[in-house]
DNA sequence: GGAAAAATGTTAGGGACTAACATATTAATG
DNA sequence: CATTAATATGTTAGTCCCTAACATTTTTCC
């Protein structure tokens, strides 16, 4: 086995992270120190961060962005571009919430409910944003999206931290999935009056 | 005089914002130390962290929220919530625009070249959106905005974001006004197709 | 002018993060 | 297997952001 660093390097990172998750829901995010972290993962402080930039990362990071991207693409191209984005999230995101409901729930939480954390959320969502984009410009990705492209994107991943805001404040007992799609509708018919 | 206090609590507000501005423009922010700021304003370190909570509010604050709100509530009801957004922006934008465009394209490229600043950007916008979602809902502030018009508030910001950082992008070259009425005509009218 | 209140300074310290160097562990080679 | 190179990890010392506690000054009010 020539990859026995890869799978250690993996065991470590997976280590860091689920310690750091435990002590964060235990005892708070800032009364967490990246010392105990790292104790509670068996490595020393100066391991943590060369496995993730900051503090912060252990929770922002995700890495669902390239399937997002490939997704949308892979949607009808006379669809409008908004349609497609909500197409391609809900052809995924169902699955995700069924297997996954509560630590996407415990996470949210964690985030909307740490001030720094939430302060940085959109960054982390800066990336699906990102995705958005490249799967509906150009499919080369020679030239940079249209302002319109990028503008439908910012305004969907926006929709969604709407969604998610909403389904963590009613303490996810509302049906994320329902409020996802209550959000897109609230953005294909802008001009609907509300209440 | 008996508010000598607060006179002389704005002007020392003042000076550190502008020492601390000006250090950044010409240093970089990561380079320039609270120390400095402080320094530069004639103060301690300790004061410059009674006036702003940290050193990147320095940058981010600001205080247009309360008079976004007002302009979006004075828009005609009859209105879709989306165009009372883009009414109410565009009735006090242009003004602010010509009069400040400089400053505002120098605090738009620190805030966005700076990863650390640039990271909590949205977070900044959230002022803005709640103003935007108040704007948009109840005028007696009892109850919470509903879904739609916090969706079409963070869709809003989401697009003015979009579209300053499209024009600083371009260098301050373009017209902001041209691109912040582009964006939200991307929004009123997603359904078109791009390029 | 003197007391109360508010602003500021001083000092000490915690905690995130980095740089430099030392050590250990794994991989490739003879 | 021993050696050497590459990579991972630890140690130490230090910078900087930010806070707490207390002393000192400045402003306001009586």
């Amino acid at each position: 086995m020539t990859h026995w660093r890869e799978r250690k390097r993996e065991r470590t990172r997976k280590a860091l992270r689920e310690a750091a998750f435990r002590l964060f829901v235990e005892h708070g995010y800032e009364a967490t120190t990246v010392e105990r972290i790292a104790a509670e993962a068996g490595v020393s402080h100066m391991t943590f961060f060369r496995y993730f930039p900051t503090k912060e990362d252990v929770v922002l990071r995700d890495d669902y962005d390239p399937l997002l991207e490939e997704l949308v693409r892979a949607q009808p191209r006379r669809l409008p571009p908004l349609r497609r984005v909500r197409d391609a999230v809900l052809s995924v995101f169902p699955a995700v919430y069924a297997q996954d409901r509560r630590a996407l729930y415990l996470r949210s939480r964690l985030l909307l409910s740490t001030p720094i954390l939430r302060s940085r959320m959109p960054e982390s969502l800066r990336g699906s944003q990102d995705a958005f984009e490249r799967g509906l410009g150009d499919p080369s990705g020679a030239e940079p999206p249209p302002l319109a492209a990028r503008v439908v994107a910012s305004a969907c991943v926006a929709a969604l931290t709407t969604a998610i805001t909403a389904w963590v404040e009613n303490n996810g007992d509302t049906d994320l999935i329902a409020l996802v799609e209550e959000a897109f509708d609230a953005l294909e018919a802008p001009g609907t009056d509300d209440d």
